[in-house]
RNA sequence: CGGAGUAUAGCGCAGCCUGGUAGCGCAUCUGCUUUGGGAGCAGAGGGUCGUAGGUUCGAAUCCUACUACUCCGACCA
């Protein structure tokens, strides 16, 4: 290509709504503009690394088996009535009406087309596992986009679906799935994690997230020093500190603590070690338990997991605080003077409280606290549970290593989703027996857009964006000084640029009657990984200057061998 | 959804408080010079000041409504 006959729209000034480094190095280097919130158009230079993208996870979800359509962006409402979601869904569903007044969906994801296809199409399970793609445009109306493509409202996502007649079948093509994604994201030369994932409200057997890491992720994900061991912060098992609590060595005894109302001001006043502390937060209780709320106790030094507290039976789904009035209400004290000692209703702890001695709660009396408390000699201990998020140098689940956390950005997820859409929608197919039994699905998600987005967040330094090969727009960029007016420049330039094009090179000639600082700064900004510069001071001494995007310092290639040497450092 | 803020040329902004008919930098166009790190000089074009209404002799400026966009929040005992 020739950057003559090019959209090259970089921009020197940073746009002012730009937060994230990967949002600010798309604008300035002419990958995408914005149309409206969470609407971009991709720019000839954004769209030739998409399609890169694109094409490593087509190349690797043939080679898995998987086979690719197309399905409709536009969804009819009946489908997702039978599913159960055009109610459950939303506002983030975008829904419209055609001109006959049928409702409609823009489709966040395929689940009802995908399983309506399926059982109209296969009849036996001889004709399973069957394991569908596509990559197509979504839409998903975010209550906030933000971070330009990383979270907007339409994106194209990879997106797979299988049917199956068991589960031995569909865990054998999540497998699958899970070392195509592999493939992929070591193609695409990210530093990511396969993480364990929340499965949801879906339910289904097993679920994972594939997180690019980076600190501008919005996810925590929390992973072993010694092992391969990672799950989401909102999955990942807290282990409790030890068996058993220590005997106890103090008296339990009614403390004034009228000042005390937070577990700072606790630990401040009162001379007590945070993890000697007890955090009672109240939440709405289920039809399970014959209360309206439930108690849920944590240690001073730790945070509930708000999706470990919604699995509890005793906890209405979605979790919901109760109000400072309830509380009062039923326990006829503040929030801020809650503890487990006399509290008239159902009370589930985190393992680490159940192995707490001698510790500090309220006394569900305004001002004032007990101290020295211990399971069994002063109350029974309550169900134990996993409430809380592990933290930074809790061991790991798998018993090897402390964990570490850091900030992810989920770019794929693959879920097993079990018999939910096809028992609500009946897809059945006749087993051995000739029954009708419904198919066992799973499905599989990849955030191409995204994964643009998240490179750049890995792949950048002061001067723009550093593409790996597998996905810059160009391969290589061809700046002559002077093409304009140096025939020997012209000459070379036009001959390299033809010689590189047969050999298969994706090259860019930056014929542009530009001065050299300016290609200079633009084929950096753009982040192409090769440089070569062809100059009559170059010609002159029989080389041409090479510099790779990461280097320091450019280099000379001799000008007789320059194709042959540089396709050498190709792919290196 | 709750809170805050912004809206003036393609981009980034000033002007608004204190009303008098719009300006700066970059970008664009023309000419000359320059040509290995986002050039210099000279000139030019480009704006219903988000929309609608109100106050006023007069509104970018004051008032009202609306719209769009941005940021923050939705872990607290």
């Amino acid at each position: 290509m020739r950057a003559s006959q090019f959209l090259i729209a970089t921009v020197k000034e940073t746009p002012a709504d730009a937060e994230v480094i990967s949002h600010q190095l798309m604008l300035r280097a002419g990958l995408i503009r914005k149309l409206a919130s969470g609407l971009y158009t991709w720019l000839p230079m954004g769209l030739k690394t998409l399609r890169k993208v694109e094409k490593i996870i087509r190349e690797e979800l043939d080679a898995s088996g998987a086979q690719e359509l197309l399905m409709p962006a536009i969804q009819p409402a009946e489908l997702w009535q039978e599913s159960g979601r055009w109610e459950q869904y939303g506002p983030e569903l975008l829904r419209l009406k055609d001109r006959h007044q049928r409702d409609f969906c823009v489709g966040p994801t395929h689940e009802e087309v995908i399983t309506d296809l399926v059982r109209n199409q296969l009849k036996s399970y001889k004709q399973l596992p069957a394991n569908f793609y596509q990559i197509q445009t979504k839409f998903r109306d975010e209550i906030r986009p933000r971070f330009g493509v990383m979270r907007s409202r339409e994106f194209v996502m990879k997106d797979g679906y299988s049917f199956h007649i068991n589960q031995e079948s569909l865990q054998k093509t999540y497998d699958d799935y899970f070392n195509a994604y592999v493939r992929i994201f070591d193609r695409l030369n990210l530093d990511y994690r396969p993480v364990i994932a929340d499965n949801g409200s879906i339910g289904g057997t097993g679920s994972h997230e594939f997180h690019v890491l980076a600190a501008s992720g919005e996810d925590d994900i929390a992973f072993s020093d010694s092992s391969d061991y990672a799950a989401n912060v909102e999955m990942a098992e807290a282990v409790a500190p030890k068996a058993a609590p220590d005997a106890p060595t103090e008296e339990m005894r009614l403390v004034d603590t009228p000042n005390a109302k937070t577990i700072a001001a606790l630990v401040e006043q009162h001379n007590l070690p945070i993890e000697k502390t007890i955090k009672t937060l109240m939440v709405k209780a289920s039809d399970e338990v014959d209360s309206d709320i439930v108690a849920l106790l944590v240690r001073g030094d730790h945070e509930l997991n708000e999706i470990k507290a919604e699995k509890q039976p005793e906890v209405a789904s979605p979790l919901t605080m109760a109000t400072e009035e309830e509380i009062r209400d039923i326990v006829g004290a503040s929030p801020g003077s809650l503890g487990p000692v006399n509290l008239p209703m159902p009370i589930v702890i985190d393992r680490a409280v159940a192995c707490s001695s001698d510790f500090g709660a309220g006394a569900n009396i305004d001002g004032k606290h007990y101290f020295g408390i211990n399971w069994e000699r002063d109350l029974p201990t309550p169900r134990v549970a996993d409430l809380r998020n592990v933290q930074v140098g809790d061991p790991s689940p798998d018993g090897k290593g402390t964990l570490n956390i850091r900030r992810g950005i989920e770019v794929g997820h693959i879920f097993q989703l079990g018999l939910k859409y096809s028992e609500a929608m009946n897809a059945t197919v006749l087993d051995e027996n000739g029954k009708a039994v419904p198919m066992t699905m799973g499905c599989y998600g990849i955030g191409v857009t995204r994964v643009v987005a998240a490179a750049i967040e890995q792949n950048h330094d002061e001067n723009g964006i550093i593409w790996p090969e597998s996905l810059a727009p160009f391969t290589v960029a061809l700046v002559p000084l002077n093409y304009d007016k140096s025939d020997d420049v012209k000459a070379l330039s036009d001959k390299l640029y033809s010689e590189l094009k047969a050999k298969g090179v994706d090259v860019l000639l930056d014929d542009r009657k530009e001065r050299p600082g300016v290609k200079f700064a633009d084929m950096e900004l753009t982040g192409i990984p090769h440089r070569l510069v062809i100059s009559d001071r170059g010609i002159a001494a029989g080389q041409l200057e090479y510099k790779g995007r990461r280097d320091a310092e450019a280099s000379d290639l001799p000008l007789d061998n320059a194709v042959a040497a540089l396709i050498s450092k190709l792919g290196q």
